[in-house]
DNA sequence: TATGAATGAGCCTTCATTCAT
DNA sequence: AATGAATGAAGGCTCATTCAT
């Protein structure tokens, strides 16, 4: 009698869930971000997140599994490189790619913002995400710059200006807040991520010490 | 309907909320901290907010108030000047005062890991921070770095190389949780803390394109 | 931030907050009665109103909604007219139909008491009140009243007597501790209500200057 | 040292507290009304009210015994009558001191308005108001509606009709908020007072069966 | 005689979760 | 396989009252 309920399948539903909680979670974090709202953007029944991950906190670790591949594929570290690239455009694909995995207006970027908020406000998660995204990312930076620093650089050289890069990348995000009350209207575009990008590799490789060489 | 008495007396139990508020906040945010936990830590009765700041808001903005002040006076921008510092000094003065004001051991600390919280999760006092706090010390600093960049440097070039140095100091705090995970154990007493402070007044300097005239 | 679902479905937790929500809101007014009692008396959580209409308020205009159809339906100011009532018979009828609203001893008259409770103490809701149901049956009185008095009656004229006629009807709910203590163990039966209603009218319909013909 | 404390004698700030309570409670009622707010417009301590008289409820109890006769002085239920007055002198006199007791913009007022909320939401002092009060003015609104009926007139007919002369003037400030909302800006003043005296004696003569003598 | 400080009970609301179907 | 209903704990706030001086 009754028609058929309109059975998304079990999957879908849960995709659909992964979508909502993607945006929730990157615009409110986790604490902020409620179910019942992850739910309704997912059309689904406020029960559901329990149902399909058994919890917020699950939902939120599945997510981040399930995600985090996506923005590291979509924006590799050596984003657009190809043959032998020099050390220089090495560094702007490696900055390039994290600030367009944090600041671009695709559904990629929410990944790389949950990533962010994850270093800030580590949840249950963080563990996880230590050891599967930040810590090889890292490490391939690491490499970069001790290549750049030369074979004379002692290890804390390396770390410390490892952080010095990744946090002008990080506070992109970070402190949008702040950025965007400063500075309203700064814009936000490939191009505009692109310059940022630039200046971001300009200071770092010479803060390096990495010269150029001089022309003659 | 009336707010209760703007109380500005100094009472032993206003003192010991304003202590356990500066604990609170600076370790769980302005929304995850909880009244009740509060004037549990400060052995008084859950009216008791209320009562001396009239909520937890005005407790927040008060304690940004009274901490503020005291973090910049114990390290102000000029930390340690004196006479006819040179910009490098300046700089690392600036850098070595934000540091301490995040790092520190001692409950200066508290105020900056206030601030820098603020950057990533504003709260309603979020105006009030940006205009008491941040702007004018960021101005501070891009003076600064207008001398150092030169005359012929744009605007957007200060802005961001302004940012970059910023960016390098918070993080030491936004990403603590990271930090301390892959470098377990790194130290953070006062030769620590300048050590960092030397790092990146030389990494930005280099990145400012400043360079020290060599010897001989 | 999102409401709760505005949840139309009838439930029997539902049915019986509404219930215990008339019961309480008609002894104690709105802002007197505690959801927490409401919840208690019928049997279910404190989220419960949350949950089913979205909050205290939600509830009230809810219950005001409900008891107010059931109560003009039970009780219509044109109260057992039929074919071409008289002037004497559509008052009587309105004043009847008044007073049962207010004190008759079934749950109709819980509706009443509300309304009647507005005027004194007006709720967040008072807008609501006057419009979907005071204001309708005054101007129908206020019709009324301006046949009786005939056509040369002025406006005010109208407004004055027919506040006298409502006054006396209202009174018998918002002076009923008074009464109660002055003249205990007046009945409140129908016949005791149907004779209260003859008293009103009479000493209206001749305050208002309408002469029974005298027979013969 | 110290200068002595500007010490209102303890008699004046009672004074206060009790023309501060007259405010409060006519305007918001018993519960509404917060001693805060009260001991506030009095420039007393949060205290003052539990020191002087006990308690809010104490106060209230004390604040209708005390200014209770002052109403009735400024507005005796005589109010202008000498010599020997007609029935239809006496009512007005009769209706026009209570509307004034209740709609008076000066002090006198509040009395009036307390009383009338009383009848609405008992409190404590009930009992104290009924009797010293409500009884004796009812019962002398019963011997001279007593007198305008006739002898032959029964008991129920004299409580029935001063009952619905009674409504008519409490209406005005119980259904204040309906009255002005449905009719904004209909003014207060002395001669709209007078105004309403006049429709309501009017109003209540006929009702009562009162006859001009027909001139010739 | 009087007060500023502090209290505890209670208010409405919000949330992630669990239950019964 | 999935849901609408219901829960309990906790959140910030308000108030009359009481305490210590």
């Amino acid at each position: 009698m009754n028609p058929p309920p309109a059975n998304h399948s079990s999957t879908e539903t849960r995709r659909r869930l992964l979508e909502a909680a993607a945006d929730a979670f990157s615009e409110s974090g986790f604490r902020a971000a409620t179910v019942r709202q992850i739910c309704q953007r997912a059309g689904a029944n406020v029960a559901a997140i329990h149902y399909h991950f058994g919890g917020k906190q699950e939902l939120y670790v599945e997510l981040l599994r399930e995600l985090g591949r996506r923005a590291f594929e979509r924006y590799p570290v050596t984003l657009g490189l190809s043959g032998a690239p020099t050390q220089e455009e090495r560094l702007f694909a490696f900055v390039h790619a994290f600030l367009l995995r944090v600041l671009s207006v695709d559904g990629f970027a929410r990944h790389g913002r949950v990533l962010s908020r994850e270093m800030i406000d580590p949840s249950p998660a963080f563990e996880h995400v230590i050891e599967g995204f930040i810590r090889p990312h890292l490490e391939y930076l690491h490499g970069l710059v001790r290549e750049i620093l030369g074979p004379e650089a002692d290890e804390q050289a390396v770390r410390f200006s490892a952080r010095s890069i990744v946090a002008q990348c990080a506070f992109y995000h970070h402190a949008r807040a702040v950025i965007e009350h400063l500075a309203p209207g700064e814009p936000r575009d490939a191009a505009a991520i692109r310059a940022l990008a630039e200046h971001i590799t300009r200071f770092s490789l010479e803060g390096l010490g990495h010269r150029q060489e001089p022309v003659g």
